[in-house]
DNA sequence: AGTTGTGAATCTGTTCACAGCC
DNA sequence: GGCTGTGAACAGATTCACAACT
């Protein structure tokens, strides 16, 4: 049951969030129990993949049985570091921006932005869905002021590079920029780039190479 | 010269996608030449991974003295399937659609929204940014006239399963997906999911369990 | 009988290290 | 001398296969 000393490669983390929705699902549909298989075949992922995964943070299954999904959920969600809910800034309200502001899954998920941070004047002070608008510059002392620990960074690709430093000089820890950046962090901290030219890219890449395409699932 | 008939990991077309723009970002500070060395350095990556991802498709670079940039350039639109641009289907004209819709990135790489497809009566047989809104419906039929080999599906996540499945009957075989979509795709077909919740969950993990970060680059 | 959890085996991707060339 | 290109060594991730348990 303790979580095992072995490294989770970041490949198991965003596993474990697609299984989380699976299971959810699941759990929509009257199930009690769900077995590694169902989970697998759902996903087009290998039942062994699933427990090893798994494995990397106890044991949740009942063997002969499978998983008991309340008790699976709980599990993931707690693992995921989603039992309580996380206060994240959006930075840029560009178009993308204003997508993100009025995106549902965030708040379905345990995500709630709390601030809202453009260099544009005529934004600044006022509000969007509700959500004060600051400038760039109070970053650090709203960041503070709020506790917020997540920033989104929706900003042009030429400026990414300078808000993501800003988001790092005021202390928040966890950065997803849809620009890539790539830049050395301090210890503790998470970029993660959400990188739409590079799956375009790869989508392009195999329709003009077809005989180098994997087969089946993605 | 010739390509490698080794398997390329997915990682490393990836991978060739930042290399491509951090190579064009060099270009214009008016370089000639790159080495694998400075490549790796701007992106955190290794000189050897940088040669090892080239050598899967050919020898680029000078013994001694580096890679021509224009000619770097060229090779690696050409491994990407860039010589030429790509016509694009938006699916979905919700905020992100939107976005998406005008999005410049796109087109200052190869890719042009020629059609977008939307199931709200309004906006049928209207315009946004100049792009002509069609029926979901319609989709084969456009796609099959307008030469459509990439879908760009925006669609909220519980219509997202379809939409997909849609895009596939039309014959489309490159798709984006901003809603996890896992199916069992024909062969000839890529599906790439971009999938923020995945992302914000990840970060949430790391941000719960710092001793499980990794350190450095992202 | 059925399914988990996991060490061992396999497979895949990365890094090393150096021969070969400019 | 310096940097590429690449086989060999290594590290990491996935799958196998089976003991353990309900």
């Amino acid at each position: 049951m303790a979580e095992s000393s072995g490294v989770t490669p970041i490949s198991t983390v965003q596993r474990l969030s697609v299984y989380l929705r699976t299971i959810k699902r699941a759990k929509e549909s009257g199930k009690k129990f769900i077995s590694s298989e169902e989970i697998a075949a759902i996903n087009g992922y290998t039942p062994a993949q699933v427990r090893k995964d798994f494995s990397c943070f106890g044991s949740f299954g009942i063997k002969g049985k499978g998983y008991n999904i309340d008790k699976l959920i709980k599990a993931l969600e707690e693992i995921l570091g989603l039992s309580e809910r996380w206060r994240v800034a959006l930075v840029g309200l560009g178009r993308l921006g204003k997508a993100l502001a009025k995106y549902k899954g965030f708040h379905l998920s345990k995500f709630d932005i709390v601030a809202i941070f453009d260099i544009d004047p005529e934004k600044i002070g006022t509000k969007y869905n509700n959500i004060p608008i600051y400038s760039p510059k109070k970053l650090a002392q709203i960041a503070k002021r709020k506790k917020i620990e997540i920033a989104v960074v929706a900003v042009p690709a030429n400026s990414a590079e300078e808000a993501v430093m800003n988001v790092v000089k005021a202390g928040i820890r966890g950065i997803i920029s849809f620009s890539e950046v790539r830049i050395n962090l301090p210890e503790g901290f998470i970029l993660r780039n959400v990188n739409l030219t590079a799956e375009m890219e790869t989508v392009s890449f195999y329709l003009t190479h077809p005989d180098w395409m994997c087969r089946g699932w993605f």
